[in-house]
DNA sequence: TTGCTCCTCACGTCACGTGAGGTGGC
DNA sequence: TTGCTCCTCACGTCACGTGAGGTGGC
């Protein structure tokens, strides 16, 4: 029969710890001096700290170990505490192999750039939300850009504040520089009952019609601000990143303006966030 | 600029995490209202907090991250931090994978038994042990144990019960039936310089002289009780659990009595620990 | 006035490590 | 008597989640 330091000497592991586990009750001493509060331990319970450091080293916590040392609980239910447990692991074990890959390709990306980078990309998921838009092929970016000025001029005038989220393009085909198939429109905080018209000399007008932007779990994001004509630049990043942490497209790319664009006459620049559905890759 | 909620939805992160981050100085709100405390936070700011988020995605502590951001920081320094994040990563990622094979072998082992087993194997580490003992060749098992009972003897008998810790057994040769090389006697809690003369009629005798037991880094440890014979079922339960989780044996194997064996007269029952150094397996 | 959003505490988490301050046993 | 070992609080950890209780703005 050992006393604590004496038996904390044998098996390695602080006193601190065998104390914690008597006041859990996971490891209760063989017997308690009444007098003094003296813990005295037996040669056999090495084998019970040893079952339960084992346990701990399998990654469970002190409370399902303490289930599995119960005496009324039956195998079924260890076995499936444990394979309950394997496939935490396997999950974690792939989480910890995609950090390991996107630590890797910020390393190179410094080696090559000599800093963090501008931007950075960032997994989300996204709720559905109720849109007011306009679905429409424009023959130049630049049809496309006065069409977004329009829309954000009508929101900004024909809806209450409180109504808008954000301006948001939805792209309906490949980045292509001619004959682009877009959907132009606000997402809306709490749906809204009136017409909304856009009115553009140079650009396809009309009546904003309500629908909803579809939920997505799995989507790659990334802010940037700046003009317009320079949004290829985050796309080719979002590209590098997508390979570097194996994830290709998944859907159509949506284009959230973060502020509402063109408030400022003369100046373009803008802060919007892009999205693009992912899935993982082959 | 937008308050914490709508902030926070665009961001996909908690409000909570907002207010904490701004509590510890990682990311401020652009402007707080003095009258009411309301935050008030630039669509600019999103791109500061997207960085955050990757940066925490990458397994970096939030202190790590507030470095990293520093404008006085210079990219060796980043690289650094980054290097030795992508050292831990590695590391862990060869501990789960190792914790996912011991947990494998535990599901085989309830398959093929039912249950967890008696024993459970440990890895621990030793530090080197002041210790008097006697080593001699033993033509069979049975003359090892007699000698193990003098020397229980002789130790209790000649030696002060505070400097004796532990009974100890260190094998000098394989585990055979015959010819055993092995060295008996006593760790010690501290150094005595007492001369202990071991007598046994049908064993080598003589006097114990004082070594030390070496230091060793990586053991795999068992505790076992029962009669001396049935050793052979815990060194079979070890060397299962090596192959299982990817060990081999990396020096000479020592057995510590926890109980100082024989003290009853007829009762050989005894608890010890088998301990085999082991290293990483090729 | 009624919701809605925001605010500031403050506790809880998980498995102990690390003192602080005090007492029994040789 | 002097060390040594043991005891019981109680705080700290890390990054927030989750109420409690109260206030500003439309």
């Amino acid at each position: 029969v050992f006393r604590i330091g004496e038996f904390s000497q044998i098996a390695r592991v602080s006193g601190r710890l065998l104390r914690y586990y008597d006041s859990i009750g996971l490891l209760r001493p063989q017997h308690i001096d009444q007098q003094t509060g003296y813990r005295y331990y037996s040669a056999g319970q090495l084998q019970q700290l040893n079952r339960i450091l084992a346990l701990k080293d399998l990654g469970l916590t002190l409370d399902q170990i303490a289930r599995m040392l119960d005496d009324k609980i039956d195998v079924a239910e260890i076995r499936g505490m444990l394979a309950l447990k394997k496939a935490e692991l396997e999950q974690s074990l792939s989480e910890e192999a995609a950090r390991l890959r996107h630590i890797e390709s910020r390393l190179t990306q410094i080696e090559e750039r000599g800093n963090l980078g501008d931007y950075d990309v960032v997994m989300k998921s996204a709720p559905a939300l109720p849109f007011l838009g306009i679905r429409a092929v424009y023959p130049t970016f630049g049809d496309a850009v006065a069409t977004v000025r329009a829309v954000a001029t009508a929101a900004r005038t024909q809806l209450s504040a409180g109504a808008i989220a954000n301006l948001t393009v939805v792209a309906h085909c490949d980045y292509v520089d001619e004959d682009l198939d877009l959907e132009i429109g606000v997402t809306l905080s709490r749906a809204v009952n009136r017409k909304v018209r856009v009115a553009a000399s140079d650009s396809p007008g009309g009546e904003l019609t309500l629908s909803e932007l579809p939920a997505i779990e799995r989507l790659a994001t990334l802010v940037r601000s700046g003009p317009p004509e320079e949004g290829h630049l985050a796309f080719g990043k979002l590209g590098i990143w997508m390979e570097a942490n194996g994830y290709r497209i998944d859907g159509r790319c949506r284009e959230m303006f973060l502020d509402l664009p063109f408030q400022i006459p003369g100046q373009d620049t803008m802060t919007l966030e892009i999205q693009f559905p992912v899935a993982k890759a082959a």
